[in-house]
DNA sequence: CTCGTTGTCGTCGAGATGACGATAAGCCCT
DNA sequence: AGGGCTTATCGTCATCTCGACGACAACGAG
């Protein structure tokens, strides 16, 4: 039997809300192929680390934001023999969900980072807009009927904040009267604190963190 | 840069649902490691085949099964660095969904096959549970906002047929009424041939063929 | 103190749901 | 031929959920 090898690699499709838009963290690539181009973060498998391991490692390394503080989920592998030119490349989609981040840092081999907003993108280094669209798919739908929305939040929000990251990552406005009693109607999705804040202006917001439900019963639809 | 090289292989969750319980087709490993226990089919991706093209292969070789005949999906991919004794290997796990198939024969590397319900199984090689629990559910799932369940059966079914398969998968009773008044209602679910069978017994169905919509509104609910 | 802004609660009709009754249309048996 | 059994299909009804929207509450700005 024989066992032909192949390189595996790690990428990663990182998400935060800013200025009421979804962005994607992006990475200007430092060498060939597609120097100079925009690119997810991502690089190979160490021999010793598993793949969630090799996902944070790299998670670590682009935005210094420690595992554990981000919610990090598998989506999906990619394995067309072309889609590296220089040798056969297997590579496993991560998505990250992260609140509202500095302006990242450039990693060791990528010349620059920045934020792109995911309805404005330059083109992509290999098939990234490929790996990029799947993944943000799946952050959408996972908002439905998981608590996954309080990921793009800090530790404590309002009502309001929640329907905002709601309202920039499936890109349409919703009622802030129904989904408020929405979200406060499923059962443990959030959890009062008591604390109420006016930093939104207007009449003060109760403030919540997130609840333990795993799933949302009913869900939110779009 | 370093690009250490690990084997990429395929695994196949293939579902089918006989005598009114779930089964997954499993085969006999005939080789050290796991010899002589049951594992879920699967094999290397070899150097110029992409991933659906090798879970098709394998498909074929251990069901003799054509492609495009059966449902294929990728779930999820697990690379653990110990899953295999014996190196590094990072396997991309595929759902398959048939129509009640005869018994299968064994593979080329197989000591035996057959059909296993997925209540009642035995011991399973590496980390074979957890890909097949994962797989399950993800079938279990899409059950309720595709039209999936139709790719376990036949080319025409009725209505009674098609409640078994969502009975068989989800493990639980439904009402024949409701659920005849939910599937007929889902636009594009079922496109009805105008033809009856009396195969089931009693009054005649009718006989319908899948519909075109890839999702159901309003989906049907566990 | 009034106005604008934002948060929270209520109401209403339309549609979906689950529980279940009623009828239809075959088969098998005598 | 007809009674009884089986399964298919349609209908009813109370309950629930949803979206649209009205009303009121509680802050800051001027």
């Amino acid at each position: 039997m024989s066992h032909p090898v192949l390189a595996v690699t790690v990428d990663l499709v990182v998400l935060t809300v800013r200025e009421g838009a979804l962005h994607v963290l992006l990475v200007e690539r430092g060498e060939e192929p597609f120097l100079g181009r925009w690119a997810l973060p991502g690089g190979f498998v160490r021999p010793d680390e598993d793949l969630p391991g090799a996902a944070a490692r790299e998670l670590e390394e682009e935005t210094g934001l420690a595992r554990g503080l981000v919610h990090l989920e598998q989506v999906a592998t990619y394995g067309a023999p072309d889609r590296d030119p220089r040798q056969r490349v297997v590579t496993v989609c991560y998505l990250a969900l992260a609140p509202d981040l500095p302006v990242p840092r450039a990693g060791t081999d990528a010349a620059d980072a920045r934020w792109a907003p995911v309805d404005d993108l330059p083109d992509l280094a290999f098939d990234h807009d490929v790996l990029l669209a799947d993944a943000v798919e799946r952050a959408r739908a996972k908002l439905e009927y998981t608590p996954l929305a309080t990921a793009f939040c800090g530790e404590e929000f309002t009502v309001a904040e929640l329907r905002r990251v709601y309202e920039a990552v499936w890109g349409l406005p919703l009622d802030p009267r129904n989904f408020h009693r929405k979200v406060t109607g499923a059962a443990g999705f959030l959890e009062p604190t008591g604390a109420t804040t006016t930093r939104d202006g207007g009449r003060p917001a109760a403030v919540f963190r997130r609840g333990t439900a795993p799933t949302l019963h009913p869900p939110l639809l779009r």
